[in-house]
DNA sequence: CAGCCGTGGCA
DNA sequence: TTGCCAAGGCT
């Protein structure tokens, strides 16, 4: 599309209604079913954590975090309540522990703002601290049935594909959520099912370095079947030893695992390079994701 | 908008 | 072993 010209590896994409038949059958018999927040039941918060826990985490790292979560905090209200301390605790080693933070944030303004009730509406979900706009849809349409396209890695790399591209760009643009809003048949409920179908198969099958097009049940309507993935990073990727994210990583590890308020002189034999411990302190302590007592000890927030 | 924010599974 | 890649969000 677009005034330049196209390449020629750019396909249309399917009809919805080709779509479906093809990829809802796959959808019933191949989906997995041992996600636990997959569990009939599993409430609108439920699907929020489950969403925030797999924010660049693979879900099957996330699914016991989510089980104990879930079991200790069930409601929002339970969430809001516990001390800090507790919640990056049991975030554990998932990573990314702002994440953790900005949960309980959003469990305090449902709880409080919202009358415990997760807003349905993808444009009120995304006021929320750390919700997006890959997130919001995901509440509203894996839980509320809503029909809206839900756009993650998966689904960018699979439209992609039907598109006859290689791979998806580097962000979620406009174009991508209307390749994939013209993907979805116009009722709700099946709209809402072709949403995780797609993302079940990006996960399942049209995988980022090792698509199995010959199983795939959209294989007919796809541009790049039986095409090579190229070699090499689809996009620039960072470091991460020897960062300040490094750093961070080891004094947060120090004190989840610590029994109580820790000397700075324990900090200080985490890394070696005091510049950037100083540095990484510091903003562990602007971002609330670490405090100090009265004697000046380092702890996990109490609050 | 490009860069930053953790951590671990897996080929 | 090393490095890609993860159900992204924020600035």
């Amino acid at each position: 599309m677009g005034g330049m010209l196209a390449a020629d590896t750019d396909q249309a994409l399917p009809s919805p209604a080709d779509l479906s038949g093809r990829l809802l059958p796959w959808f019933d018999a191949h989906h997995r079913t041992e996600l636990p927040w997959r569990r009939p039941g599993t409430t609108a918060w439920g699907v929020l954590v489950s969403e925030v826990m797999s924010q660049q985490t693979q879900v099957a790292r996330a699914a016991p975090v989510w089980e104990a979560w879930m079991a200790r905090w069930p409601t929002p209200a339970d969430l809001a309540a516990a001390p800090t301390a507790d919640v990056l605790r049991e975030w554990g080693r998932m990573g990314y522990p702002r994440r953790a933070l900005r949960l309980q944030e959003c469990a305090r303004i449902v709880a409080t703002e919202h009358g415990g009730v997760v807003p349905a509406d993808p444009a009120e979900l995304e006021k929320l601290p750390g919700i997006g706009v890959y997130t919001a849809a995901a509440v509203a349409v894996f839980h509320y049935g809503r029909r809206h396209a839900v756009v993650d890695t998966n689904v960018r790399r699979v439209v992609a594909r039907l598109g006859g591209q290689s791979d998806a760009g580097t962000a979620t643009t406009k174009a991508d959520l209307a390749a994939a809003e013209s993907l979805l048949p116009e009722d709700a409920p099946t709209a809402a099912r072709v949403s995780v179908a797609l993302m079940e198969l990006g996960a399942l099958v049209c995988k980022a370095r090792a698509p199995e097009c010959g199983t795939c049940p959209v294989s007919g309507l796809c541009g790049f079947s039986g095409q090579e993935v190229p070699a090499g990073p689809s996009r620039k990727r960072q470091k991460y030893k020897g960062t300040n994210r490094h750093v961070r990583g080891e004094v947060m590890a120090l004190l989840r695992d610590a029994e109580g308020p820790v000397e700075r002189a324990r900090i200080d034999a985490v890394w070696p390079d005091r510049r950037m411990l100083d540095e990484a302190v510091a903003q562990l302590i602007t971002e609330g994701l670490i405090g100090t007592d009265e004697a000046g000890r380092f702890e996990l927030p109490s609050r």
